[in-house]
RNA sequence: GCGUCGGUGGCAGAGUGGUCAAUUGCAUCAGACUGUAAAUCUGACGGAGUAUUCCUACGGGGGUUCAAAUCCCUCCCGGCGCA
């Protein structure tokens, strides 16, 4: 693209990893690479207001999601309000995601339980019965909420049953009404109990789309010189269908990518790596929904970028908090009933605001009694520590 | 003192002869959470045991019955009314 709204720049490239250290550049500012993404879904990180993103958290991009903005308030009373950043006072790089992730989340994976990460084998029968789903009728019957053809995907609002549909250029033209820095191509991620034949389908649904998304994007002038796209990896846990999915959107126009989909906790670093491989050098690599400190370690190893994850924040409102052990990172559930009296810091080892003026009994006790300060605490304590560490990732690489 | 209603598991509160170790909520204990259907969801919750099993339990004691948290007698405790 000519005059991109967004570029990236690799400052030191990690030897003998694909891991590096970069810079992407955007019109509300620059985001240090490997980077942790603060997920705000609805325009606002639940539960902490932004200037405290800013003095306690210190993240430096946060994402926003298209259709849960698309349903509420409406993309055009956010456009209207001025765009993400002024209507939410985001005074920092944005993104959103395109709401690829609800055709998941709300289709194949509602009422089942599913994540996008498989534990263990999946078995074939599984796969049958739970997938190729096109139908309204069988949609109902599975009590899903979107059901997905070539063209797109019709959703059913889980706010008020409303119907909606959803196409590549829809997605799109929605996103340039949010206007946040990086925007997404409209994809669909695939469940990780769909066999090979549906990943690929789905996958190759997905590129078509990417195409669509790309032609919408340059149609509009104004939110090309102010928006940056990505295409976003799908294939499943398939490494040939990884490195084909990787193979393809590189040969578009896009602004960065997107790896997204499903995976398993074994096969995420081999597929990491086969994509890696194969996407340009020279644009910028966002993990999409991923991760877990551990994850963004291999992440960052495989030639990630950037990594957004809901994890911290939704342990976080139940009373769940990252904590550093000597062997790496666990998650401690501070209603658990040792707590109740212990006097010591949330994590020892951290510096964070909240580290540095609590104890865990008092947590404990914030949790216990439903106080809302309970959430908002052990919500700025969890960012903090995902987005701190991630940015240590970054100091590793430039300090070897 | 008389009358009346009532005493059920940590709490509240169902049940009113067998399908009751006893509905439900709260509390408690533990688990889960990876592009947010999420300040949510799941499990346990008298004791022992892997278990189809046994023991102890619906204020205390006694009785009726094949069988009682449920019926009867009595005692204790509480609310209300009348003295």
């Amino acid at each position: 693209m000519q005059n991109p709204a967004i570029s990236f720049e690799i400052v030191k490239r990690q030897p003998g990893t694909l891991g590096r250290a970069g810079v992407i550049h955007t019109p509300h500012g620059d985001i240090e690479t490997p980077a942790f993404v603060v997920v705000g879904t609805k325009g606002t990180v639940k539960s902490i207001k932004p200037e405290d993103m800013a003095t306690y958290v210190g993240n430096q991009v946060a994402l926003a999601n298209t259709y849960h903005l698309f349903l509420q308030p409406g993309d055009d009373v956010v456009r209207d309000a001025g765009g993400l950043h002024q209507f939410a006072h985001w005074d920092l790089p944005t993104m959103t995601d395109s709401g690829g992730f609800q055709v998941f989340s709300l289709g194949a994976a509602f009422g089942k339980g599913v994540t996008k990460f498989a534990k263990g084998e999946v078995t074939e029968s599984q796969e049958k019965t739970e997938l190729n789903v096109y139908s309204k009728e069988v949609a109902a019957e599975h009590g899903k909420l979107c059901v997905i053809d070539d063209e797109g995907v019709t959703f059913t609002s889980h706010l008020d049953g409303s119907m909606h549909r959803f196409t590549a250029e829809r997605s799109i033209d929605i996103q340039h009404n949010i206007g946040a820095d990086i925007i997404v191509a409209f994809d669909e991620c695939t469940s990780p109990t769909a066999d090979k034949e549906y990943q690929r389908e789905a996958m190759e649904r997905t590129h078509r789309w990417a195409k669509r998304s790309i032609l919408a994007h340059k149609q509009n002038y104004e939110a090309l010189k102010k928006q940056g796209l990505y295409g976003v990896v799908q294939g499943g846990r398939h490494l040939d269908l990884r490195k084909e999915s990787a193979t393809v959107l590189s040969a578009m126009d896009f602004d960065g990518f997107g790896i997204g989909g499903s995976f398993s906790k074994e096969d995420l670093g081999e597929a990491l790596r086969v994509v890696n491989e194969v996407l340009p050098e020279d644009k910028p690599r966002h993990l999409l929904g991923i991760g877990e400190p551990e994850d963004i370690i291999e992440g960052v190893r495989l030639g990630c970028d950037t990594f957004d994850c809901v994890a911290p924040t939704r342990i976080a409102r139940t009373g769940t908090i990252y904590e550093r052990t000597n062997e790496g990172h666990r998650r401690t559930n501070l209603l658990n009933a040792k707590y109740t009296r212990d006097s010591g810091k949330p994590d020892e080892s951290c510096d964070c605001y909240v580290c540095q003026n609590y104890t865990k009994a008092y947590l404990a006790h914030l949790f216990r009694s439903r106080e809302m300060l309970g959430p908002h605490l052990a919500s700025l304590h969890n960012l903090y520590y995902i987005v701190n560490f991630t940015k240590r990732l970054r100091e590793t690489i430039l300090n070897t």
